[in-house]
DNA sequence: TTGTATGCGTTATCAT
DNA sequence: ATGATAACGCATACAA
């Protein structure tokens, strides 16, 4: 029913092959039957069948977005929404379409293979947060163009980030410049790269400073808001004055567990999170956060994974992206 | 490079056409050859490719959501992504794949119609809240298979919707019921569905009591937390006893102009809010909310669609899904 | 039960 | 500058 080259061609007297060289705008078509088909075409608002055009090119202009459900539990946090956002925000500008794969887990293994097999996407941005994710792995193998948001431990691969690493050093050294002696972290889980990496950064501001690890401030949460305070309850024994908390959600559940201890924050702790939630300028108090541009992160990895797919490169490229200490009075000023 | 048909077949000894009839298990097949051909399928991982097969049939499993994002913005919310979790869940169980638009409004038209003749889906999920969207409209007078999330005013269309009127009715009730004598309301927009919906419901309280509807009691909102605050604080002068937000979101700005008037929740003024969102437990006093079943609406509006897919039904289906009052604090019991 | 032939709507190659 | 024609990978009507 709908319609097709043929139609237009018919309509306009020229050839299907002409009409495809208008649409695709190929050189070689006189100025006079370029008008008279273009005006054809807008006028019944004419578009090519994409499937029929990736069958013969092999390009579809679709992008595969895979976010593995594991990680997609934690959908009460904005950071997959916002990063959606800027995926399908670049997809708009750049004349792509986006496939959305959530790999719940049961599904994982044939979700992956459609993806890479059913011709339907030109290239696949995946974020995945795991160590060590099959997904990546089968993508490696294949030819498929792809990048990571988030980077990845083990491969070189295409992928882009915000410094993690950075962020929990910066958090944890201003800490340590209002004064404070026992700053505590608590951390992700060591086994996803965004827990991994911002413990590490609580790590490394130590060593700046050449402070002694304790272990016993540091306790590991699972980014949830429970955890957080779980983690938090297992910390106050060891008196800590400040700690680093390694996403704003776990902050949430450590603020929970510091009041209930009748604390005072930032008098008796002072408190740093990271992700910048909507939520965390409304915690009592405000809480103060490590921002990742999270928009930017999808805008720019579906730039790249475009322009992957266009020019196909031989080094895989590495982006990092900065992040930003948002003050508030949690830590004190 | 992918394996096709041909490929398969060449290495079973059979031709395509046979391969092709395993797939799609048809059954004039012979259980032996049947049994060669999927070992085979299975150990070299072979997936048809879906454009050639979209074309070739003209079904290409594949669904689209549509979320204008005049409304993604308030994707702060997890609204839409716990929407868009359902639908995928769905998809995942029913050999289906999502693709996303989020239109912009700068892109709506190219979207619509990319949408409506690409031939890359078989149907469309549209979320729209708008009482006059032009997705809609043009859906409409398409061939396109489609379902709505949220209700259409004027269109007889399919959808499917969660009752917000009744929720807003018994929000208001429990609030009536504790023996407030002024009830207020802080609405949505009255150019959205759902803002005019729990509106309505309001009214609909008032009225199954034979209450004098006061104008000064209703002021409306954006949605937004500001626009709680705001407009919590044009109420606060007519001094009502317990109000009716139409969103969490407002809610959260209304607790705090009501805070920072210096009354207390519930004793001066009883809340009850809209969504149950997460932050909604952990609000000062907890705020009671009608929750609605988001993932659930996801999930069944694909169902229903994949349904219209497959069984072209003449009558336009209407479906409403239950909404639950949670008791909090915020409301005195 | 199986194979052959045709068409789906494009793009691309080759003539003209 | 333009038109005929062959793929692209699959499903299906028809033959065998």
């Amino acid at each position: 029913m709908p319609l097709t080259l043929e139609d237009i061609a018919k309509e306009s007297g020229v050839s299907r092959s002409t009409v495809s060289r208008v649409i695709n705008g190929d050189d070689n078509v006189s100025q006079a039957t370029r008008d008279r088909v273009m005006e054809i075409i807008s006028r019944v608002n004419f578009q090519p069948n994409l499937a029929a055009r990736g069958l013969a090119t092999g390009r579809t202009n679709v992008l595969g977005l895979v976010i593995p459900a594991g990680v997609s539990t934690i959908f009460t946090d904005p950071y997959f929404p916002i990063l959606i956002q800027g995926v399908s925000a670049a997809c708009n500008a750049l004349q792509y379409t986006v496939m959305l794969w959530l790999a719940e887990p049961e599904y994982e293994r044939r979700t992956i293979s459609q993806i890479l097999h059913n011709g339907l996407v030109d290239g696949v941005i995946v974020s995945s947060m795991l160590m060590d994710d099959p997904i990546v792995q089968s993508l490696y193998k294949s030819k498929m163009p792809f990048i990571l948001i988030g980077r990845h431990p083990t491969l070189d691969v295409n992928y882009l980030d915000v410094d993690n690493r950075l962020g929990g050093r910066e958090a944890t050294h201003h800490l340590l410049r209002l004064g404070h002696k026992k700053v505590a972290t608590v951390t992700g889980p060591q086994n996803m790269i965004p827990g991994y990496d911002r413990y590490q950064g609580y790590l490394d501001a130590l060593r700046d400073r050449s402070i002694k690890f304790q272990p016993d401030l540091v306790t590991e949460g699972d980014f949830s808001e429970m955890g957080g305070y779980t983690a938090m309850k297992k910390l106050l024994p060891h008196l800590p004055d400040a700690v680093f908390v390694a996403s704003d959600a776990m902050a949430y559940g450590a603020i929970r567990a510091i009041r209930e201890a009748g604390l005072d924050i930032p008098d008796d702790i002072a408190l740093i999170g990271y992700d910048d939630l909507p939520g965390s300028s409304r915690t009592i108090p405000p809480l103060s956060s490590i921002r990742q541009p999270v928009h930017r992160l999808g805008y720019v990895a579906t730039e790249s994974l475009v322009d992957i797919i266009r020019h196909p490169a031989t080094q895989p490229r590495h982006m990092i992206l900065p992040t930003e200490l948002v003050i508030r009075s949690s830590c004190g000023d």
